[in-house]
RNA sequence: GAGGAGGCGCAGGCGGUUGCAGAUUGGUCAGUUCGCUGGCUAAGUCUGAGGAAAGUCCGGGCUCCCAAAAGAUCGAACUUGCUAGGUAACGCCUAGUGCGGGCGACCGUGAGGAGAGUGCCACAGAAACAUACCGCCGAUGGUGUUUGGGUCUGAGCCGCAAAUACACAGGUAAGGGUGCAAGGGUGCGGUAAGAGCGCACCAGCAAUGUCGUGAGGCAUUGGCUCGGUAAACCCCGGUUGGGAGCAAGGUUGUAGGAGUCAUGGUUGAUCUUUUUCCGGCUCCGGGCAGGGUGUGGGCAACCCAUUCUGCGAAAUCCGCUAGAGGUGUCUGGUGACAGGCAUCCCAGAUAGAUAACUGCCCUUCUGGUGAUCGUCUAAAUGGCAGCAUCAGAAGAACAGAACCCGGCUUAUGUCCGCCUCUUCCCUU
RNA sequence: GCGAGCGUAGCCAAGUGGUUAAGGCAGUGGAUUGUGGUUCCGCCAUUCGUGGGUUCGAGUCCCAUCGUUCGCC
């Protein structure tokens, strides 16, 4: 279970300005840092995805559903292994592929893991996404 | 049966469902110089980590810059260093030589020069590179005593002889002691005492002969003998053009020049030679650098193309995966390896894909059941081993491509599998 | 990708190839004091990250390896 690349965050400018303008909440393991992108403003602010910003330029009154766009932030301090790095990528991944449904449209998340998440298993990651995704209100009342 | 040495292989197999990435074929949207390009999408098809992908310790390919290439001398760097071969190359590999270790199979080896020079060798010791502390000797020389001889009446004297004392000059490197190390070792002769002073054997050195492509081996002869350290400086030999690295570089964008009046321009330095290099001069032919705007035509001016320099953007595209490639087979070679033929196409991500669950088979282990032969035993309804079948468990560990290859090193095993050799014990 | 440094007691650390590795803080034993502090005297490295090698001798020199810190793009 993997996210596919439409949901994915891909560039530094993205990155960067999550990092700059967004909201922080964290847990023991986690760090979350979002970006709720629906004005149309913010896209030519920011440069990124031009050719995304553009087809919503071409047709403003139909209200294109913005995707939600996540990245995954792991740096080597948490373990010199990639074997392991990329587990705990993999792991996030599918519980966020779980959570996508039921994301409101338009936020840019960052998930920074802390160099305590090397002991922790898939049930540990799962509820503290939950508490994260709740009290920064990412996940509408369903 | 027990212990050991060396080498090779494998990284379970075939499927299913969901998901991700790439390619292809469609569909659709946008742009278009109508060639196509890019985005989205999936009804389908195909493909998707390793033996180390790792460490980055070496060697290359590839790309750009210093015009390029070849040679000579000097310099610099490498820190390469037994020999022969292999390789694109290597500090890698193969086969050998010497030395060291092991009963052996085998293993290790940073293995040029200390007889070119300099430095260092703490403490101890006399002395660490040329010397003599204790000791031994004191033949010879010196001094003294005694006896004899010569001369002489005698005292005495002596280039006299013998004996003896001293340890003064001196001799010695056997022995003691010190040390990692004290100028070959052992034995016999020899000597005042000793000593390669002489001889025998051994070690080492040199020469000659012989075998070997060679490192070296063997034999004979010779003069007798030289401290260690070069992973201290260094000397000698060898190798190398330097620098940067796929974030190279190309493409694209942008800014500023040049658009030719130089007599020549280079790799660490000097010199020489060559050129399908760049540039210049002379002569001949062509042109007065090209295209456009402008103008009657030209000049000026401006723009484009060309060329040079600087800067910047983006993970858009190229580089970007067909290669010193894999597999099979034959030939040559002791071998590393080389050659021929056939056949195959096998990841290309870029905040970075390869994951999760599961079915059957296979392998191993544990337990049960069954039949039959083998073996142990006096004997078996008992033990051991194999076979068939059933059930359960395990299939891991180390670890994740990021331009690509060749090595090295390190990590790792389901009590993984296979082969060869060696030592000891028991039985026949 | 390219490059540079550092590992020595619990902590901070010095250390030309030559004793059983200098100090300071901390710890600990004793003395001083009625008690505590101060002060004074002691003790504390089974060996210099690990494994090989050179050397008579290695924390130091060489090689390999492990860990760690930093720089440039």
């Amino acid at each position: 279970m993997a996210l596919p690349k439409v949901h994915r965050l891909r560039h530094r400018q993205d990155f960067s300005a999550v990092y700059k303008a967004g909201l922080r909440r964290s847990t023991q393991n986690l760090t979350l840092r979002a970006l709720q992108r629906s004005q149309p403003a913010e896209f030519n602010l920011s440069a990124v995805g031009t050719d995304l910003s553009t087809d919503l330029k071409v047709e403003p009154p139909v209200e294109k559903v913005v995707p939600t766009r996540i990245g995954i932030s792991i740096s080597q301090k948490v373990s010199k292994r990639a074997v392991v790095r990329n587990r705990i990528k993999r792991q996030l991944k599918a519980i966020l592929q779980q959570f996508l449904p039921y994301i409101a449209p338009g936020w840019q998340l960052v998930i920074v893991v802390k160099p305590t998440a090397t002991e922790c298993g898939y049930e540990q990651f799962l509820q503290e996404l939950k508490q994260l995704l709740i009290s920064a209100e990412v996940i509408n009342g369903h």
